[in-house]
DNA sequence: GAGTGGTCTAGACCACTGG
DNA sequence: CAGTGGTCTAGACCACTCG
């Protein structure tokens, strides 16, 4: 599968336990064991399990061994870096998403100060609105740099900007940022929400880095309070 | 300070990042130098770099180095594991703790299938509000089982029982799951919090686990919309 | 080409849990 | 006590960036 053998024996134990073949309060096999199957050492076999425990899938005990946590809901793959289409696969509900506005500008000052933007700087502008089970409940605005990301249409934006982005162009996500508040709703979420009385959004502020540390795109994901959730899993000063 | 080599590096370039005395942008000396600053091996000073990397102090880059990340925000400590008195500790603010019930209690069925409780075993129950700035604008529920932790007092709760459980007990906090949603204000919400017109509320469920994967607590922390903010830092993969 | 980080190895000693 | 995971070492080869 990939090339790195550390992530092929994660991805296979990951596998193993998301099939149910080794249930929750199991045990694995001990790590001299693991590097004896599969043939290599064990600093490679620990890093595979520190993967595993890093995502929720085991808890790692000295002395005992790494035991398998029971995780139904523990991996829930909102946290981190997950995009909508991504969501929506997992949420299994009918989604759609329609493009409202979308074209290149020069960013105003606000958006300079997010983006750390110059003035004369092109930048994409993308906004969407995220239909589930035939209401309008996200609101996204996406503002790319254009020197990351020369082209776009709005086919793509139709579909999903990052899987176009990390496949077809082979650009790498290195990590993200997002910061959440509620806020009140603006005209702007009144025009293409169904707000359903709510008078406050959840707002997901979203930067995004690629693997060279450049920022290339800032998101404002707004979601109507009933419809909003997040997961989050974490470890100990990960 | 600690007695593992890569934590005290770790910590080591963590503070000079934090006190500014190296840059963002700035790169780090490369891993064959650091491990004989360090007088140890790559590895080891591998390992410090990647938990620097994985708490967003810097990005490593292939071919060129270890980058440090400007970082004012993205280090916000509020993700995780955080506890409300190291957090209002970072916000600087004028807090206080106020312990409204306190107790023990079997469990109901809700908190029976939160906990994985049986209908007789003991829990805690603690119900506490959080005052910044004046106003009472964090309603804490905790529910902590008996078998896990003894004894405490109402002393203990209006400091900090994450401080009493880790320093006073010894006992380290393993993992935790959290669920971020927005609700309808309750009775107790009214009663307790300063609602200031709002009737929703965010809530957050966690669940936190030992190291040896024992659940031992869940907590219901319910913030007022307008004083709500989480940030959350993410790398690919992790 | 020289230097960087990424992967991998085959050892070693330690601290801890269990019977 | 034997077995577990945690730390650490001193090498090796690779893929990548930059001048």
């Amino acid at each position: 599968m990939t090339t790195n053998k550390y992530d092929s024996i994660y991805q296979e134990l990951a596998k193993k336990i998301d099939q149910g073949i080794v249930k929750a309060e199991d045990i694995l096999p001990s790590e001299n064991e693991l590097s004896l199957q599969y043939e290599t050492s064990r600093e490679t076999v620990r890093k595979a399990l520190n993967l595993l425990a890093q995502n929720g899938y085991i808890q790692k005990i000295r002395g005992k061994g790494s035991v398998v946590l029971n995780v139904e809901k523990m991996r829930f793959p909102v946290s981190g870096l997950v995009s909508f289409k991504e969501l929506s696969k997992t949420l299994g509900r009918r989604t759609c998403t329609k493009v409202h506005e979308f074209g290149l500008i020069h960013p105003d000052p606000y958006l300079c100060k997010q983006l750390k933007a110059e003035p004369d700087d092109e930048i994409w502008r993308i906004i969407r609105s995220r239909e589930i089970n035939g209401e309008h409940v996200i609101l996204d605005k996406d503002y790319i740099y254009r020197k990351c990301v020369p082209m776009l249409t709005q086919e793509i934006c139709e579909n999903s900007i990052y899987e176009y982005i990390e496949d077809e162009l082979g650009m790498k996500i290195g990590f993200a940022q997002k910061e959440f508040v509620v806020e009140a709703c603006t005209d702007e979420d009144e025009k293409y929400l169904d707000r359903n009385g709510f008078d406050h959004i959840v707002v997901v502020r979203n930067f995004v880095f690629l693997e060279d540390a450049t920022l290339f795109q800032y998101t404002e994901s707004r979601h109507r309070l009933d419809k909003f959730r997040f997961v989050d899993f974490a470890r100990r000063g990960r």
